[in-house]
Formats: structure tokens, sequence, C-alpha cells
DNA sequence: GTCTATATACCGATAGAC
DNA sequence: GTCTATCGGTATATAGAC
């Protein structure tokens, strides 16, 4: 097995475990356990543990990028872009429940840790950010777009704090269903 | 110094760790450092970390009881307090842009954590989430009222999250303005 | 009630054999 | 490229002197 297949599937196994359980709480003993590898060997693809959140941080924006990608491909319509991203937290409402956002909860982490990568982090959210005002510009409201994307990625973070801390998956269905009439207003 | 005076400082130095440095990351040499007491001693006034944590908890549930009470005494329209209740993300804007809200990240952190303290935690939301709905009620809106409740609460934990994430207190403001108006076309 | 000393476990990281 | 062994640090928690 090369460098290359073994370094994935340390990423792979990291960012998993860092949603689940937290980055601080994951340690490399669990991540090894994942992968069947030794805890010393780590060290051989990484240089530290901050060098693993790194990675994953960047295939975490590379995937969502390639999120966005499709969305633009399978939807003309900018209104029902937007409605795609909305519909995240409907899409993934079992794993939100249990473990919240990804993006949310590790910049959230990130903050009480005061580590120096909350800014590498934030990036995930400034490729949703990017991309919404984008939609939002071609709906016809270029002056309000940032803030109108803004309102979107808060919708999604509190809908995903609030089902992760009373369990419940049904209340993100009712807010999804408000977020969509709240975005009809804006259509042409 | 008595016990009960020692404990109270133990439960309001972990209350301030706990919300800028998360539970997990906080130890009892950051508690007693703050507090001026060797480590060791901690366990005369608690049996574990869990349930320093179990006071903290309960701390801030009286707090924010108490904080209900009185707008409730101050402000006789229902929906003058929901609005109390929505500029506390203005009031306490520039430490949810540094920690994010006291409330959410934890129950966050103990989701992560799988933690058994998870339920207990939530019961600081359902305190707001019991008295936004009642206010509801006073509203005109019975049916709704929890509903909108948790509407009320997951806007403010949308706009913790992308504050804290992107260290941005300006953005908090128009998300209150948004609120603001969302909440007048309920009053009659 | 508060202290020091310590038990026990785990952490991230390193060294060196193969 | 993967392994074992281990270092140094820190964590929660306990024991016992004062």
């Amino acid at each position: 097995m090369g460098a290359a297949t073994t370094r994935a599937q340390i990423v792979e196994a990291a960012d998993r475990l860092f949603y689940r359980n937290g980055f601080d709480h994951t340690s490399f003993a669990d991540i090894a356990a994942t992968v069947g590898l030794s805890r010393g060997n780590f060290y051989y693809h990484f240089k530290s543990k901050d060098h693993i959140l790194g990675a994953v941080i960047e295939a975490r924006v590379a995937e969502r990028r390639e999120w966005l990608r499709q969305w633009e491909a399978e939807e003309p319509e900018p209104a029902r872009r937007i409605e795609r991203f909305i519909e995240l937290v409907l899409t993934n409402r079992e794993q939100i429940q249990s473990h919240g956002c990804p993006v949310g909860t590790l910049t959230t982490e990130l903050a009480k840790l005061e580590h120096p990568m909350l800014g590498q982090a934030a990036c995930v959210f400034t490729a949703f950010r990017t991309w919404l005002a984008e939609q939002f510009t071609l709906l016809g409201q270029p002056e309000q777009a940032d803030e109108l994307a803004m309102h979107v990625l808060a919708f999604s973070q509190g809908v995903a704090v609030m089902a992760n801390a009373f369990g419940d998956q049904a209340f993100i269905a009712r807010e999804v269903d408000r977020m969509r009439d709240w975005l009809r207003t804006y259509e042409r």
C-alpha cells in the first residue's frame, strides 16, 4: 500500500472522527485503530496533529466546492441553487441530530481552543458564503448579496445547534419550510 | 472562608473557564489557579469534574430564570419580552464573537463527548424555550407557540456560531434588525 | 478545609530496528 | 513504509499530613 493511499485513509478517518468526537477529543490511537496502523507511524505521513487537521480542512473545502459545482450544473435557476443549500440540513438531518454541522462545530471548538487554524476552518464557510452571495446577485440583490448569504448560513447553523442539543429531527423540516418561504420572497 | 463560599467561587471560575476554553479543555489546574486553591482540595467540594459541570449548569439555569423573571417584571407586552431575548446576542456581542453562545457551545461539546449531562445542559435552552412559547401564546399564537420559540432560539444560535467563526460583530446587529422585523409581523 | 505527594492513565511526539 | 519502545508532559483522582 503506497503512501498516498495511506495518507488519504488517515485524512478520511480523521475527518470522520473529528466530526463525530471533536478534534481535541480524537487521539492518534483512535485514528490508528480506524485505519489499522500503529501510532508511531503517523509521523511519517504528518508532522503533527495540526497538520492532519489542515489536511482534513483542505479535504472538506474541496468536497464542498465539488457540491457547489454540481448544484450549478444541475440547477440553472439561482433560487433553486440556494434551495439546494437550504436542503442540506434536511438531507443530513440524522448526522446533524447526532453530531451537529461539521463546519460549525469545528469552528466553535477551534475558537475555544484558541487554535491558530480557526481561520482556515472558517474558509469552509467562506466557500459557501461567496457562492451563495453570487446566487443572490443573480437573483437581483447585488447590494445585499453577502448579507443574505450570511443569513442563509446562520439559518443552517441555528438549525444544526438546536437539532443537536435536543436530538430533534422533526424540528429541521419545519425550519426548512420556513426558509423556503423566505427565499420565495426574493424570486423574481 | 467557609465551604459554601469556596464552592461558589469554584463554580463561578469553572463557569467562566468552561465558556471561554471549553469543558474538556479546562483542567483542575486552570480552575485552581483562578480560585487560588490547590488541585487536590477540589475533591472536598466536588466528587468529580462532572459534578462541577452539574453545578455550573444548575447555576446557569438559575441565572437565566432570573433574567426571565426580570424581563417579565419590566415589560408588560409579550412582544417586547421576546425582543429582550433577541437583544441578548447584541448585548453580549463581544463575548459571543470571542467564545460563542455559552449554552449552544456547551451542548455542542457535550454531544461530541457523548457526555451523559447533555440533557441537563439542554435544560438551559428549555428554560428559554418554555418562556418564549408562553410569550407567543400571549401574542395570540398558542398553536405555533413552541415552533416560534424554537425559531427564535435557532436565530440566536445561528448568529452566535457565525459571529464566532468569522470574528464579526457587525453581522449581529443586521441579523437582530431582521429578527425584530420578523417579530413585528406577529404583533397585534 | 487546605495542603503536598502520589497513583494511574493517556496524550502527542521521537528514536531506531526492520 | 511500518513497526515497537519510550520520552516528557499533563490529566483526573486519591491518600494522608496538618
